[in-house]
Formats: C-alpha cells, structure tokens, sequence
DNA sequence: AACGTCACG
DNA sequence: ACGTACGTGACGTTG
C-alpha cells in the first residue's frame, strides 16, 4: 500500500503567520521583507517529511475568489483582510515546496479544501493508494473513510483522526461533519447554519436522526422552540451544507506520479535560504560538506555533555562568558523541582543535573560575565539551595521585553521566530496546566533543549544589545531592568508571614454566611439553582421572577454585573442578598481558600513577580496576586489582617500620593494643574473647585466625587460615554464636565492631541525613561479599535512613567539598605506602594531611607509626596 | 479555552 | 451608527 501526504498549504501558510504575527511585530529579512510566515511553513514542511515518510505529497493552494463566494457573496465575509505581508510571502512558499523537492497544485476558483477532496475521491477509487491529509480546519474531516485519515494540526503538537477516532469523538460519521456545520454554522467561515443552534444542539440531533435530510423529514416530531428555529433557518442549512461541502470534482489531472516526493533540490533550497536569512535552517542543513562549503559557515553541531560529577563540573572551562539556563519542572520555582541547568559558550556545552550542581555551591559566584533567561528565577532557586550566581551582565527575556517582542514564560516563544527550532515546553514536558501532571522525560533529551536554551541565550545576546542600543532604551535595560531583577528576586524569596489560623477562622466564618445567604436567595427565588452561574441567576431573576431589566438585553443574555444589580438591590431583596453573597463568596473562594493554599512551608507566602508581561512596564505579581488584597470594602480589608510582620517587627507601608495624576500634570505641562500640586492640597476638593467655581467651604462630596472620577478619566483617555457610566449620569453632563476641565485647565487638549498624533505617526508611545510600547491597535481600519489604541497612547505614558520611577527607587532602597547593612526589608509592590518588615530599632532609618528615596529618585515639575503607615499587620498599615 | 465577574492600582 | 474608560490575576461556569 502506498500512501500520499494531501497538505493544506493555505492553512499551514495562515497559521504559521498568525503564530507570530499578533504582536505586530512580523520578522522580515534584512531587506524588509516579511518571513515569519514562510519560517513556520518550513518547519512545518520539515516535520511532515521527517513524521511521514512521504513518497506522495501534494500542497494544495487556494486561487482566486472561490465558486462560493458566487453561491454567497458573504462566503467568509467579517473576516479581517488578509494582510499585504502575509499574500506576499505565498509566491516564496510555492517556490520553496518545489525546492524542497514536492509539488504544489492550485486551480482558479478553487479552495486548498477541494483540490484534496479531488485527490481523496481518486485515492478512494484507487486499490493501491490510502491517503493522509495534513491542516489544523476541522472542516476537513468530512473526507475521513476508510482510506483517508487527517492529522489535525493543534497549536502544540497534532491529532490523528481516522474513521473510527472520529466516530468515538462525535458519534457521527465523517461526511456527517457537513450536516453538523449546515446546522451549527461557523462563525470564522461566515457560516450562518441555524440561528441559535450551536454544537451541542446540533451533535443531538444528529445523533437522534441521522442526517440534516432526515432531521426535516420527521421535523414534527421535534418540540418548542428548537423546531422554530429549525423552520426559520431551513433554507440556511442547506445553503450552509452546500457552503460547506467540500467539492471532489475540481477540473485537474490527477496522476500521482506527478505528485511523487523527489527530495531536496539543495542549490536552490539553500539560496531561497539565504535570501530569507534563515540562517540557522541553513547550518541545520544535513548536507554534503563540500556542496555547501560556499555558502554556509562553518559550524560545529554543539557536543551535549552532561556533567554527572562534581569533578566533571569542576573541570569545566569556564572562564569566558556564558550563556546559563535552568530548566524546571512547572512553572514555580519556589516550590518546583528544578531540573538542571545548561552552560554555552565556544568552549562549552553542557547540561549539569542540578543534584550534581548543588555539590559545588559557588561555581557560577566568579567574575566572568553570564547571561541568562529568566535571571529573577535563577537567582531564587539558587537561593533555596544556597548557591550564589553573580556577575550576570544580561538576561535575554528582560531584553526582548523592553523590545516589544512576543514573550511568553517559554523560551521557544521568542526563539522560534528568530529563526531557531527548540521545542516548546509543553512537548517536552507535557502540559503546563494545573490539572495535568507534567512527565519528566529522559536526561538526554532534557540535556539537549536545555543545551539549545542556552546556546539560543549566547548567539542572540549581541544582536539584542545592539537594539536596545539602537532604541536608547540601554540605561533601562542596565540601570533599572537588570538591577531590579535581583531586588524583586529577594522581595519573592524573602516572602511575607502569614497567619494561617486567623484565615482559618475567618473562613469557617464565611462558609456560614454564605449557607445562610444561598438558604434565603433559594426561598426568594422559590427553587435552588446554580448561584455562581450568571447564565442561570439571569433566567432566575430576569424570567421567572420577572424583574425589570434595567438596559438593553445584548444577544439574548443578561448581564447579572455589579452596576446592574446595584440598581435593582432597593427594589428587590433577593438581589441585595445576592450581592452579598458574591462579596462573600469572592472573599472565600480568592482570598481565604486561595491563599491558604498558597501558604509554604515557612508560613510564608512567596508571590512571583512578572516582570516581562504588561505593556506599561508595571509589574504583575502571580501564584498568588498580591496586587489585589482587598482594600475598598471594610469586610473584605479584614483579610490584610492575616499579612504579618517577623517577630518584634511591624509592617510598614509607604505609597505615592497621586502619582499618576501627578506625572500626566508634569507631561502635559499643565500650569494650572502642576500649581495645585505644588501648593499640596487635596487634589480632587482643588479640581472640584475649579470646575465648579466655587469655594472650599462650598465644595459638596458629590462635587469632589466627580471632580475625582473626571481626574481620573483624563488618566484613562477619556470618554463621556465612560464617564457617565462611571458617575452613573447622562452622557451629556459627563460632556460638560469634561468640557469644563479642559477649559479650566488649558494646555490638556493639545497635549493630548499632540500624543495622539505623534503616536499614530510613530506607531508607538515612550515614558519618562525610555520604555517604549508600541501600539498595532492605531492602524487598525476599525475605528473602536483604533480609538481604544488612542487611549493606550494616552494612557501609557502616564502608567509606565509611575512604574519606572517606583522600580528606580525600588533599586536605589535595596542598595541604600544594604550600605547601611539594615536587616529590614523590602517585601511587596503594589504599583504605587511598597511594603517592609522593620525591625523596630530600625524604624527611624527606614521612614528616612525610603521616603526620601521616593520622593526624590526623579525629579518632575511637581513634587511627589509620600505617605508611610506603621502597623501589627497590613490592615493597621494602611 | 473563553467568558463573566470581581479583586487591586 | 457604532460601543468605550487604562493596567492586571483568580475563580467558577460553560461549551
């Protein structure tokens, strides 16, 4: 039996595009042509040939506008348009696939779908032939049988679906997949199917009647509303079966022979190479040497040694820089198991198993410089086990950070569009997700991803030094990234006390209420229900208990959100119960439940603090957040009783007044605006009175209270639509309150005008030191989207200028308190604030150190104040 | 895996 | 006419 590998080359071509093509950020040769569509397709080329074994492969394309766009002129209507850098890489991949040695087909009028169906219909009719099809579109399942199998491409790894995999899966059989899509639709393809008839509706009746003929045949023997909506969409179902069924009669010459696998053409795969830059496919090029001797450096496939002894380890050269990077079981490094770590540089690459690095402590605390990914993880693991790494002059992920690029926690992410190949985490290591347990495969094969981690980390160094240098945001990277690595690295290692008791009680407390509250709504609500399910509180409450829903109904769904509820809560008192009970549950399930959980060994919680996630340059801080302990409602601040200092010490707390309303005043040089900061009065009452021209005394608190949500607007890019909805008034007085300011503050409008131009100009935003955020959103032809990159632009600088001056005086702290060798210490930020453990005769010098330090790290044209706060637990300083 | 909801700055 | 505040993370439900 002979087999033909039918690839979906549109498909492969899309896909691989969109892999890397979100941020915007799409990689181009050095003469600004796009690749990274074409990157991913090799690869994916690559792995078909080296997975199957091919004799037959057929890509097949799609060509013009398609016999269905004729049928239906909204055939895939809604879709963005295919973006000019993606059509132009689709002639190099067909000059690829015949340099790779297999053959493309592509017929006017046609899709990549029906070329292989035509290829199926002939491989079915043909004894000696099975077929496999190759695409991530379900849509091709329908041409499962006996004779065919698909593998179905998944963002990691793939699926093979055969007949009777697919029967398991869906109860259907194959072809059935059309009848399943006539009824369900499909949203990407434009597929209209049966209004209000999703999969699972759908799957049922399948499996109930058979087929999409036979579900209208005995359509008086389905019920209600389904039937009514069966008989409404009737002619949509089966214009949506015709949309969907793949043609098998496309006007092509099917032989074979002509279709049959002639392996590579190396010269001219190895000069479309070279015109993409795609070097490092180049050295992996498993070639004759003397057939490539002019056109590929010459390069030595690293050695993989793994170091099984402390001798071996000791024995290692190293005494020129290095590339270091550890790889770990999970994704916490507080408390899961490390693994190893890899060394690359010229001289050496190895894998050291970490059982064998523990047994010499200090071997990377030497003066030679190293780099690494991830330097923050490094440094807290080597902590647990007592072992110092020092003189680290560069860590790739900081780096590709402040570079906009696409990051993810796997290194893969950003490798693999740089033109590297190292497998991502997940096919190594299995899932990353909570439910499932993580395998750990054979040394060798960690060895060798952790080898190309490292080696990744050592060639790409000097190519990203030279961007940042380019961009000017080096001093950033130096000064203040780097830096703050090892300050947040000590804060997560440190960790902070944690009184497990307390929120033992409080939530044998919580669990009480909340039996009580569920009891009550149940008797309101006259039956028990799901109280957690939005889906099932709005039929409750909207339907059977007929209350008034208070905004428009969107798509048939009510929204149960706070801001509805609270409108409803004086009229009705099963919806003030719920209210309560969501505060509660919230506090049970987040923050009492969770963060037991969460509690180690030491009685300590130890977060993780991202630091290469958001686009503004805060922080984010995971496993758990402690950027979100309850504050606002008295009840849920009970919980910051439970954060503890040591012994004979107290928490101190010490945060920036207004300093994001503060830092816009300083950028938009808004005299009126930086002259109420300088004389220090309460900013919000000093607005009020502006806007209202009134005095003090005669400022009311709905008066400050708007004046504080208008303050806080400008912030955000503001809108009267937000406003109003923030205030809960009308649009029109939201507009007047916002005209107002503006006028009461000249200089606002045309600074914010100014950034937007400059921003859609440039096609990005910087802050204060440098940090620059590049904003896709403000090309975007839809004009929400571009208004929402509008307020990005507005809004980053603003945010990201606050978050560098907290990480300089972050950085600028844990330096003073070591100089003064104070055993106090830095314990968690929460963007705008920052906490300590104070040893009580450390007191004085801490106030001064960090107030000072704060208040003067950087310099704007209105002064930053800070409050501190002492206290027994974090609710007492508040 | 996506959505709704809600906690924080 | 559209549908909107900026930046995050965790949880439970649902498909």
């Amino acid at each position: 039996m002979k087999k033909i590998i039918l690839v979906d080359g549109n498909n492969i071509l899309f896909r691989s595009y969109y892999a890397t093509a979100y941020t915007g950020n799409v990689m181009k040769n050095s003469k600004g042509f796009p690749t990274n569509a074409l990157y991913g397709f090799i690869n994916m080329m690559n792995k078909i040939l080296h997975e199957e074994k091919p004799e037959y492969v057929m890509i097949a394309f799609d060509k013009g506008k398609t016999f269905r766009h004729e049928q239906y002129k909204d055939y895939k209507g809604g879709r963005s348009e295919t973006p000019q850098e993606l059509l132009d890489q689709f002639p190099v991949a067909k000059k690829l696939v015949e340099a790779m040695g297999m053959t493309y087909v592509e017929i006017d009028r046609y899709e990549a779908d029906d070329i292989i169906g035509t290829y199926v219909k002939k491989i079915e009719e043909d004894p000696d032939f099975d077929g496999t099809i190759i695409s991530s579109d379900k849509d091709l399942l329908q041409l499962i049988s006996d004779e065919i199998d698909v593998k179905l491409l998944k963002p990691v790894g793939f699926i093979r679906m055969n007949k009777q995999t697919f029967e398991e899966t869906y109860g259907i059989e194959p072809i059935r997949m059309i009848d399943l899509k006539a009824l369900m639709g499909d949203a990407s393809d434009n597929i209209p199917g049966v209004k209000g008839v999703g999969e699972k509706t759908a799957l049922s009746l399948l499996h109930e009647y058979g087929s999409l003929d036979a579900i209208y045949q005995s359509i008086d023997q389905i019920k209600g509303k389904l039937k009514e909506k069966l008989l409404l969409s009737k002619e949509s179902a089966y214009m949506s079966r015709d949309l969907v069924t793949i043609c098998r009669d496309v006007p092509i010459d099917t032989d074979f022979e002509k279709v049959k696998y002639r392996g590579i053409d190396a010269l001219s795969y190895i000069s479309l190479l070279e015109e993409l830059e795609f070097y490092s496919l180049l050295k992996k090029l498993d070639l004759k040497k003397d057939q490539l001797a002019t056109v590929i450096e010459e390069e030595i496939e690293p050695e993989i040694t793994i170091v099984h002894s402390k001798e071996e380890l000791q024995a290692l050269p190293l005494s020129q820089p290095f590339a270091i990077y550890l790889e770990i079981l999970g994704n916490n490094y507080h408390k899961d198991k490390y693994l190893g770590v890899s060394i690359y540089n010229k001289e050496v690459q190895a894998y050291i198993p970490f059982s064998v690095l523990e047994e010499v402590p200090n071997v990377f605390d030497t003066d030679v410089l190293k780099y690494t990914y991830d330097f923050k993880k490094l440094l807290v693991s080597f902590w647990y086990r007592h072992m110092q790494i020092s003189n680290v002059s560069f860590d790739t992920m900081i780096a590709a950070y402040l570079l906009n690029k696409n990051l993810k926690d796997d290194v893969s992410y950003l490798a693999n569009p740089m033109g590297y190949s190292i497998p991502f985490y997940e096919e190594v290591y299995g899932t990353t997700k909570v439910n499932s347990r993580l395998k750990e495969p054979e040394e060798a094969k960690i060895a060798k991803c952790c080898i190309q981690k490292a080696q990744f980390i050592y060639e790409t160094k000097d190519s990203l030094t030279e961007e940042l240098k380019k961009e000017d945001a080096y001093p950033l990277f130096e000064k203040i990234e780097m830096p703050l690595s090892k300050v947040l690295a000590d804060m997560e290692y440190t960790g902070i006390l944690v009184d497990r008791s307390y929120l033992e009680s409080l939530e044998t407390e919580l669990k009480t209420k909340m039996d009580h509250l569920e009891a009550e709504i149940f008797q309101l609500a006259g039956e028990t229900f799901n109280l957690m399910s939005p889906k099932q509180l709005g039929t409750i409450l909207f339907e059977k208990l007929q209350i008034p829903y208070p905004k428009k109904v969107k798509d048939h769904s009510y929204s149960t959100s706070k801001d509805i509820l609270d409108k409803l809560a004086p009229m009705y008192p099963i919806v003030q119960l719920i209210l309560d009970y969501r505060i509660i549950s919230k506090l049970y399930t987040t923050y009492v439940v969770g963060l037991i959980n969460e509690i180690h060994e030491d009685h300590r919680i130890h977060t993780i603090y991202t630091q290469t996630l958001t686009r503004t340059g805060r922080l984010s801080s995971i496993s758990p957040n402690l950027q979100n302990i309850p504050v606002r409602l008295e009840y849920g601040k009970l919980i910051r009783k439970a954060f503890l200092p040591s012994p004979h010490c107290v928490l101190l707390s010490s945060d920036y007044s207004q300093i994001e309303l503060r830092i816009f005043a300083h950028l938009a040089h808004a005299e009126n605006l930086i002259e109420a900061f300088r004389e220090e009065k309460d900013i919000h009452m000093k607005t009020a009175m502006d806007i209202f021209h009134v005095k003090e005394e005669d400022v009311t608190k709905d008066m400050r209270r708007t004046a504080k949500a208008v303050n806080f607007g400008i912030l955000y890019g503001i809108s009267s639509f937000g406003l109003s909805e923030d205030l809960g008034i009308d649009i029109a007085s939201a507009k007047k309150f916002i005209d107002d300011y503006l006028h009461t503050y000249p200089g606002i409008k045309e600074y914010m005008n100014e950034v937007i131009q400059k921003a859609h100009e440039l096609g990005y935003v910087k802050t204060i030191m440098n940090r620059k955020r590049t904003i896709e959103e403000l090309h975007n032809k839809n004009y929400m989207i571009r208004t929402q990159g509008e307020r990005m632009a507005l809004n980053t600088p603003v945010q990201g200028s606050s978050a560098d001056i907290l990480k300089k005086a972050m950085i600028e702290i844990y330096q003073a308190f070591q100089e003064r060798k104070l055993r106090s210490k830095m314990l968690l930020q929460v963007h705008d604030e920052l906490i300590f453990n104070v040893l009580n005769d450390e007191k004085e010098t801490v106030i001064n150190v960090v107030t000072n330090i704060m208040e003067s790290t950087y310099k704007i044209s209105v002064p930053l104040v800070v409050d501190v706060n002492f206290g027994s637990n974090w609710y007492e300083a508040k």
